[in-house]
DNA sequence: GGCCGAATTTAAAACGTTTGCATTTTTGAA
DNA sequence: TTCAAAAATGCAAACGTTTTAAATTCGGCC
């Protein structure tokens, strides 16, 4: 057993022949004799040789990995999108034969310095950073630095070009409210988070931007806030929106969770949703299907998002393209059964 | 911008030290002075030092990764473990300065080449191997090749000993059965998939050993069979064992994917879950807590298993132990509202 | 039979580390 | 002051590739 891996060196003497040749015959350089080529891809091939990854990299610069930071969670939260979004990443790369790296901060490290230790350590040819915050130190190492990356979000705004792909939030919280003051919802809620993730401001922004296009002063939209991984907080703040005299009809949630939580309180408060209060989130997490009356959401499609992704990096790593490659992705609303026709006349 | 960065060469050449001393003190040899030590810690600190790791893999032998193949789904499906699995080996790998490499298999590749390719090419310096079936072919090249792996699974049986953890899905249906026997229950029934999955074998057979156990020849148990990822022959499979006149009155899935469209279906037939069926699932999906009436199954903690998986093989790595490693971690049971007693006599 | 250019092959350097072994420096006793 | 031993440092090889520049072989033509 432990059979060891065959080397360059061993192959080309095996077919005595020289290093350079066997190297350039695998790489199909046209000026190996074709003959030549095949008797050294056919030996390769029976002798089972793969290149080491190593001195290929060390020699040409090139690690054909592509690096992630695995966001940071609490000890029982899971990125939620990790699995849909690593897909879609390994689908993107694999075409191109590239492969993934994924390095995790370990406590009391910042997710930065695991980043400039993938970028300078020379593992990665390029970088995916996910979750951007409205000003994020990341983005402004990876510019200063240089170095190939692609971003799953957008900054609130910035003064330099950078390569990134986003779901146009914005858009569909427009849609929603169209749709629901179409329904004859004129009092909204909307849930969102404290922290300062740019997909809050594009999200709430799009919902303002479709009140005012709208030009009806009789439409009013409650907002209430509470801390992105914070259960107790975010219980709370729902139902500072749900228990009042006055509530709104329809609720837009920053994010699925927080809209399963909007309706789990609702049917703990006696609300009927979707005859008493309509719900609408974002992301069209697995649940949301199964939560009951069944969540209308949008969906993202974070694979193929993800799939992009990787198509972009790598295009960026062939060599820099003169504008920065930016898409924004236009997510789907996927109707279920939790937003309705606004209740009757109230007060 | 785009500052290169620094080599050791240059790191020494600016101490005015050989690259050896400095590569020594970096690693913290004895045999250099203490006060040379710090005060080469002190500039590579400065300077941003970090080694580059193609050169470091490439002398040592040793890459600092772990491998994991991307298990093979459908175009629209996702491993609904992958993201905690990922997230627990990375929490696991950290610890130790490890990190993990994810391959994916290209369409028309099997995972095997996949895992040769990573294997041979040096990339890492173990793997995990994921859902083992019965018989496998990874777990054979692995142990021919002499590379240190942990698999999370088992196979059938094997003629060698390799390094496992697994979730005891034997004992877990086992505690379903003698719950659900002690609610009454007589009449089960197993909704199973048709891939030749150790787990799906090993399930059945501890459901089997519990009813034998018992030694109650009332008991009664009714099994039907779809394949893994077919949505239609699952449903077509779960009405068969749900419409015939003598239905059972309690139902154990092999996962919970399978227990939600048992629930699903016997909504849709009218059946109220749990006063006229009990229905077990396993896996504690996120889905599970949402559909109603809120699934009983058990927690296998995907997340736990991994970090306890990225322990082993590290420990493998850093030299085999003489035994093969094995854990079997005991699944907790979530009681949720979908079981209860059986449904007073019927026919 | 020799010569030229084209076709093919090769030698050797380089990538940035680690490490066995040799060398230099320091220390302290004679 | 000298010298041996101990302490500290440095030289050079090695890891397995890719690549530049140079060398060799070949075919055809005079």
């Amino acid at each position: 057993m432990t059979n060891r891996v065959i080397t360059l060196k061993e192959l080309a003497a095996s077919l005595d022949l020289s290093i350079t040749t066997v190297s350039r015959a695998l790489a199909g350089h046209e000026q190996i004799a074709l003959k030549t080529r095949e008797r050294v891809a056919q030996a390769a091939r029976q002798a089972g040789y793969v290149p080491n990854t190593a001195a290929r990299t060390l020699v040409s610069g090139r690690s054909g990995f592509v690096g992630l930071v695995l966001p940071i969670r609490g000890p029982n939260l899971v990125d939620s999108f990790l699995g849909e979004f690593v897909t879609g990443l390994g689908e993107g790369l694999v075409s191109h034969g590239a492969d993934l790296i994924l390095a995790t901060a370990a406590l009391g490290h910042s997710e930065l310095s695991v980043l400039r230790h993938v970028v300078e350590s020379g593992r990665a040819d390029g970088v995916v950073v996910t979750r951007i915050a409205e000003v994020d130190e990341r983005l402004a190492y990876l510019r200063e630095r240089g170095f190939p990356f692609v971003a799953h979000g957008r900054l609130l705004d910035s003064d330099f070009g950078y390569n990134w792909l986003d779901t146009d939030g914005a858009h569909a919280f427009g849609e929603a409210f169209d749709m629901l003051y179409d329904l004859g919802h004129r009092h909204f809620g909307l849930v969102t988070i404290s922290e300062p993730m740019t997909f809050r401001h594009l999200r709430q922004d799009g919902l303002a931007t479709a009140i005012a296009r709208r030009g009806d002063p009789s439409v009013r939209l409650d907002v209430v806030t509470a801390p992105r991984f914070d259960h107790e907080a975010r219980i709370e703040a729902v139902n500072r929106m749900l228990k009042g005299p006055d509530r709104p009809t329809a609720v837009v949630a920053l994010f699925d969770e927080l809209a399963l939580t909007v309706m789990e309180e609702a049917a703990r408060a006696g609300l009927d949703v979707p005859r008493d209060l309509s719900v609408i989130g974002f992301d069209n997490i697995a649940a949301s299907a199964y939560a009951p009356p069944g969540l209308t959401t949008f969906d993202a499609s974070i694979r193929l998002c993800a799939r992009e992704i990787a198509d972009m990096l790598l295009t960026v790593i062939a060599g820099k393209p003169g504008k920065p490659l930016t898409r924004l992705i236009r997510p789907t609303l996927v109707a279920r059964a939790s937003h309705g026709p606004a209740p009757q006349t109230r007060s």
